[in-house]
DNA sequence: AGCACGCCGACT
DNA sequence: GTCGGCGTGCTC
């Protein structure tokens, strides 16, 4: 007897193989089941996908039979399958092209022997029932938001300061989820793990009484053994509780009763290759799907979104009712959610923002006298600084000042960052470097020199300005630094970290890398040096992503209560009008979010409107652009579905025009309605590939739909 | 995407 | 005489 079956498989969206391809097989194939099937010379890992009652209309001798099933692996479930074809659809890609990346890669090369041994290695559980370890008490407030969550069904923000408990709110409703139900699973998303790992030992000394290998870790800085181990443990239910990046919203979690989204506004979360799903908004779908997948005797998925600046998509949501919204109000100072009289109390562990006007400032000074004496204040009183540049390198550029020479890059639209260490000059988006000239390459002048500063030379420049000054024990002040450079060994970020936890630091140097996540006990300065840059930026998202690294740095200074009423956060502006330092001093998100909404709206930009991004690389800028150009003239041409809503505008070259010898293009598309714009861009995919194989466009390179792109 | 086949330039 | 350049075409 012969049985006939669709798998999906790794195979890109165009020409034939788009689709799930038709198969037969000598015995009944469960959908969801992992399979090796032949695929032209090759044998290729699947999905089956669907039954079929013949062989679809395939001629029955084009069909191949499988190779083999993956014995040991329980099928992927409907609802994984669903949550797979719906984000394959809804961003422009194939099902299978979603369903393989979801899997971990070691499951493609694995022969079915090597995975059957490697299933028998089966982790001895030793689940222990004292789960009642010392608990830390609730404060009232995360106590009555829990109460609220649980009241509720729909996906719930968690608003909160940095510091205002957040952490301990999802540790109890994931306790909760675990304890109701034995074989319940919590999926726990963080931005990037390594940026977390306080985080992550947290939750596993909290469940270390569910037994070893109850909570595991998917991310892509594991090793592809540890992947597939963890992803295994996740998909037959050993794992309760699964903490990962944006990738771990697509693992397989048979029972999965509760996302929670940490930093849900974090643009981390939306995936910049292959398939660009957005995680956060992945994981309020799947909720969705989970709970209606569950049957009737289950609790329902619920999601916890947490952010201290939350996304203007999930503010929004939240307004219109759609999402729950749950307060940490207390430490929230603003003057909407907290009277004058509570401000005290309100701004309680949150440091007093100070503005430095720079256009007050002598001229030139990298950071301005009344920092530099704060600064030397800590030092006096044994605290810590944290100096917050969100650059990278000596210099971002080396000039020549007698022709005018600049360090451009040969292969990119970007100059050369000027690296002191190594005497390097690199681009920072091609990764080109070579050793720095003695001389001008173009006109021999020995004068040479950096422009602009990065935190090397910040460092370099601090120790000169703190050359004179001692730490109480009469010792000299201790300057470390903290970015990519410093922390590119496996190891190197934890160990400096350790080093600044032990007090081994007086001042910190760093980048953004340093403003998110860490919990630093004894800092009470933190000082953005130059943050305008985003300001004015061409990214209509530039200044909310600003305003809450801002917010997140900040949240770095006086989180030891001891040192919180002295702390300070410090902002050196030429622009201290701005709205946004205004929300800043108070610690305003609403009223931001708020102001924000209001130009959104009156623009018809998101969350108003819902926009996609066509994007092309090609040798020339003409190309690029004409390729653009011409998928959508086509697109009008024809009349696709949906094009009456949606708005093409011209075909842009990108603000970094060139990376890595490549021209690039993109065009957004913007529409009032999402199911417009899905049905059009739907449409559209069959006129690319056609437009792309017209002779002009042979030459170009590569193109990406980015549904709900999250910069411009 | 792989992996063939296929038809033109410099080498063991 | 072959090794190998990447253009073109196919894979249930």
């Amino acid at each position: 007897m012969t049985f006939w079956l669709n798998v999906v498989l790794a195979t890109p969206a165009h020409s034939a193989l788009a689709g799930p391809l038709t198969y037969k097989s000598d015995t009944e194939i469960a959908p969801g089941t992992l399979l090796r099937v032949p695929l032209g010379k090759r044998e290729v890992l699947a999905v089956a996908w669907e039954n079929l009652p013949d062989s679809g209309g395939l001629p029955e001798d084009k069909a191949r039979q499988i190779s083999a099933v993956l014995e040991g692996l329980s099928p992927l479930n409907t609802s994984w399958r669903k949550l797979t074809s719906f984000t394959a659809a809804y961003y422009q890609r194939s099902p299978g092209e979603v369903a393989l990346a979801a899997l971990p890669p070691q499951l493609r090369e694995l022969s079915t022997l090597q995975l059957a041994r490697r299933l028998k290695r089966k982790t001895a559980d030793t689940s222990s029932t004292d789960s009642s370890a010392d608990l830390p008490e609730l404060s009232p407030q995360q106590a009555s938001v829990l109460a609220d969550f649980q009241a509720d069904t729909r996906p719930a923000l968690l608003f909160g300061a940095t510091g205002s408990g957040k952490t301990e709110v999802y540790l109890r409703a994931a306790a909760r989820v675990l304890a109701l139900d034995p074989d319940a699973q919590v999926l726990v998303m963080v931005p990037e793990i390594n940026l977390t790992p306080q985080l992550q030992s947290r939750f596993e000394a909290r469940f270390a009484h569910l037994g070893r290998e109850r909570v595991v870790a998917l991310h892509s800085g594991l090793t592809p053994a540890q992947r597939l181990k963890n992803w295994l443990a996740a998909h037959s239910g050993q794992a309760r509780l699964i903490l990962g990046t944006r990738m771990a919203v697509l693992a397989s979690m048979p029972r999965l009763r509760l996302i929670v989204v940490d930093e849900e506004h974090d643009p981390s979360y939306k995936q910049q290759e292959g398939a660009r799903y957005s995680a956060r908004d992945l994981a309020i779908y799947r909720a969705r799907l989970e709970a209606e997948y569950a049957g009737s005797d289950q609790t329902a998925c619920r999601v916890l979104l947490g952010s201290a600046t939350p996304s203007l998509e999930s503010w929004q949501a939240c307004k219109v009712g759609r999402y729950q919204r749950l307060d940490m109000a207390e430490r929230i100072g603003s003057t909407a959610t907290a009277a004058p009289s509570d401000q005290t109390k309100a701004n309680a562990g949150l440091p007093t923002v100070r503005g430095v006007d720079m256009n007050h400032q002598p001229k030139r000074c990298v950071i301005a006298p009344p920092l530099l004496e704060a600064i030397v204040q800590r030092i006096a009183r044994g605290e810590q600084s944290l100096i917050f540049l969100n650059r990278r390198g000596y210099a971002p550029v080396l000039a020549c000042h007698d022709c005018g020479w600049k360090s451009e890059c040969p292969h990119c639209s970007a100059y050369r960052v000027f690296h002191k260490i190594d005497r390097s000059l690199r681009c920072h988006h091609c990764g080109f470097a070579e050793r720095v000239p003695h001389a001008c390459p173009a006109c021999g002048n020995l004068d040479i020199a950096p422009v602009g500063r990065g935190t090397e030379r910040l460092e370099e420049h601090l120790a000169e300005l703190l050359a004179g000054v001692t730490r109480p024990d009469g010792g000299p002040v201790r300057i470390a630094r903290i970015d990519a450079d410093t922390t590119r060994l496996k190891g190197a970020l934890e160990a400096q970290l350790a080093g600044v936890h032990a007090g081994q630091v007086d001042v910190l140097v760093g980048t953004q890398m340093i403003a998110k996540g860490h919990d630093f006990r004894h800092i009470t300065l933190v000082a953005a040096i130059n943050p305008d840059s985003s300001l004015f930026s061409s990214d209509f998202r530039a200044s909310e992503r600003l305003f809450s690294l801002l917010m997140q740095a900040a949240g770095r200074a006086g989180r030891d209560a001891k040192h919180s009423a002295a702390s300070q956060m410090w902002v050196q502006t030429f622009y201290p009008t701005h709205p946004l330092f205004g929300a800043l001093k108070n610690h305003d998100y609403p009223a931001f979010a708020e102001q924000l909404l209001e130009e959104r709206q009156a623009a018809s930009m998101p969350p108003f409107a819902y926009s996609a991004l066509l994007r092309a690389d090609a040798k020339t800028q003409e190309i690029a652009q004409g390729f653009l150009t011409a998928a959508i003239k086509a697109a009008i041409d024809q009349q696709l579905p949906g094009h009456a809503q949606v708005t093409a505008y011209p075909a842009v070259p990108l603000t970094i025009q060139r990376v890595a010898n490549q021209e690039r293009a993109q065009m957004l598309l913007e529409s009032d309605s999402r199911v417009a714009l899905q049905r059009f861009l739907a449409a559209w995919q069959p006129l690319l590939f056609e437009t792309r194989r017209q002779a002009e466009f042979k030459s170009l390179t590569r193109w990406a739909i980015d549904v709900d792109p999250i910069a411009i």
